[in-house]
DNA sequence: GCTGCGGCAAGTGCATGCACTTTATGCCCT
DNA sequence: AGGGCATAAAGTGCATGCACTTGCCGCAGC
């Protein structure tokens, strides 16, 4: 093949094709069960087959593909028991890092986390659901962060990651937007009382009340949602 | 050390490098730094540099190994205060599943999580630590199966593997075998009561003294223990 | 028409080769 | 003797090649 390197930014090929593939499939661009053959994404982010197989090896340490031998590799189709037990896990998570938070936030911390909290009322007002989405992902970082515990946020981000896929549309259902930006308020305001029993049980509702609203569309064996642009940051940094 | 190939069972010949070399990190054959050449890994293991390489990428995606472009990759090396993070989050895993397994394990969960433990006073009384340790990890392993959450049980499995180097000497503490058994028996009785929250609780206290009785011989940079046979299943299975 | 089977195409698994980067070595100069 | 600097040695990163496995398609047999 031709000698030029191609393309932007950042670390090896290999890392290149593992955030790439990576991002297809927490956004949902690839669904599950969907066949991801070596050679055709070799050809279509041009390069080898090498570093497409060791960034599908990758993926699949991780728990976003599945390989058998001899087989080609295909994007990880969790049952729908498998994703119960993900959102659920989820809650808890979620739950940890908001005790912690309540215990352990800095004065800037709980300033700027109010802040935003603030901030994004208005995106419910205006019914803005994208800009939303993203002020509610930044928030739920912030409680992950908050809870200065660097293992517990690989934890929470990686199997946020694995669910991104399926929590895509809830923000369509009607009413959502306000009850989720409500239930922001119950965790924010018990964390700035620094209570952490009711901060852990208000985050683990709201992951519970996410779940359920996702759960909705989900069905039999779970499928996600559609064709965004590939935005997603799939992985964490920290 | 030398020796042939591992040759046990399963699997391609990459599935056996990352078993191969995370049980040796796990159970602190390779030591945290410890640089992990190629060429050196495949010539020991007699194949070519190519499974080797794509089983340092998925060790390294799970975060066993550390690797940065163009230089050799060591064993993941955790600080002291990484080191503590998963501690922590190892107590509250565990609580987590001592919770959910107070409510949910079935009748013959529970009886056989209770049988194992009474037999396992005896090696309480006998002072064998080889043994017990065994038994201590059946019974966690029983906790976490208990939960019935798959991707909790991951999670925790991970968490634990990555922590098996720095728990090794935990049990050569004089009078930590009565102790632990001890610890154990307070969780037992609350599942069998299905009294989550004292479950919870009380698995939480469990791993934080354990944690404790670590981090005692993890100094500065930490630095896990000896040499024993890499017998350690690292990865789990379900 | 359906099933079993042989052969071919497609795709994976691993080894090898080579370019490029980093690290070690030796030499000169001060 | 000690600190650069060129050069060699070692090691990684990726492409390519080839053996082997799996899946597909058509054809014979029932």
């Amino acid at each position: 093949m031709s000698g030029k390197r191609s393309l932007i930014r950042s670390g090896t090929t290999v890392d290149q094709m593992v955030r790439a593939i990576g991002d297809r499939i927490v956004t949902g661009f690839l669904r599950p069960g969907e066949k991801l053959d070596e050679g055709s994404l070799a050809a279509r982010f041009e390069v080898s087959r090498t570093p497409v197989r060791e960034a599908l090896g990758q993926l699949s340490a991780i728990g976003l593909v599945e390989r058998r031998p001899n087989r080609s590799a295909i994007v990880a189709v969790v049952t729908q028991e498998h994703l119960a037990s993900m959102f659920e896990s989820m809650a808890e998570l979620e739950a940890i890092c908001a005790r912690f938070s309540a215990e352990r936030m800095t004065g800037g911390e709980r300033r700027s986390l109010e802040i935003e909290h603030r901030t994004s009322a208005r995106l419910v007002q205006l019914g803005a659901e994208e800009d939303y989405e993203y002020f509610n992902t930044e928030f739920h970082t912030r409680l992950y962060r908050g809870a200065h515990n660097t293992h517990i946020y690989d934890l929470t981000v990686m199997t946020r990651s694995r669910l991104a896929p399926f929590r895509r549309a809830q923000f369509m259902l009607p009413g959502r937007l306000a009850k989720s930006w409500q239930e922001h308020d119950v965790i924010v305001t018990a964390i700035m009382r620094a209570d952490a029993a009711a901060a852990g049980k208000a985050a683990r509702d709201h992951v519970s009340i996410v779940s359920e609203a996702s759960s909705v569309f989900a069905a039999g064996t779970a499928r996600p949602g559609a064709d965004l642009p590939g935005s997603g940051t799939f992985m964490h940094d920290h």
